[in-house]
DNA sequence: CACGTGACCCTAT
DNA sequence: TATAGGGCCACGT
């Protein structure tokens, strides 16, 4: 197995990413598996950091396995919270309940 | 070239 | 229910 192809996982994340619906959320983690990338969650996460302002994409919709919000960015919680989605007390969304249905079966 | 870092994830304690 | 540690891999210094 030679190194991972960068270009290729953003592409493929940034086209999944795009589609995400209104009010839904999913993880690093699936994102890695649907891209055909399974071990790469942290290179999906560094896509993500890296996502141009100007592509337009809902990567507020992505969170982590424990339904977080990326840290240093406060501001992708109130962009959820206008989709509808409410948080925990302990700052988390509920992925039972607004995890993408079409992608939940990657779950365990 | 070696090392530290990160919008991660899983298992064990 | 919390923390800790290992695995993961590209990137910048």
């Amino acid at each position: 197995m030679g190194k991972v192809d960068r270009k290729k996982l953003e592409s493929e994340v940034y086209k999944i990413v795009g589609e995400i619906p209104f009010g839904s959320v999913v993880t690093y983690g699936q994102l890695a598996r649907l891209a055909g990338f399974p071990q790469c969650a942290r290179m999906v996460g560094y896509a993500m950091a890296h996502t141009p302002e100007a592509s337009g994409l809902p990567c507020h919709r992505v969170v982590n396995s424990q339904g977080r919000i990326a840290p240093n960015w406060p501001e992708q919680r109130a962009l959820l919270e206008q989709e509808g989605i409410c948080f925990r007390t302990n700052g988390c969304v509920d992925l039972h309940k607004y995890m993408w249905k079409e992608i939940s079966h990657l779950d365990g």
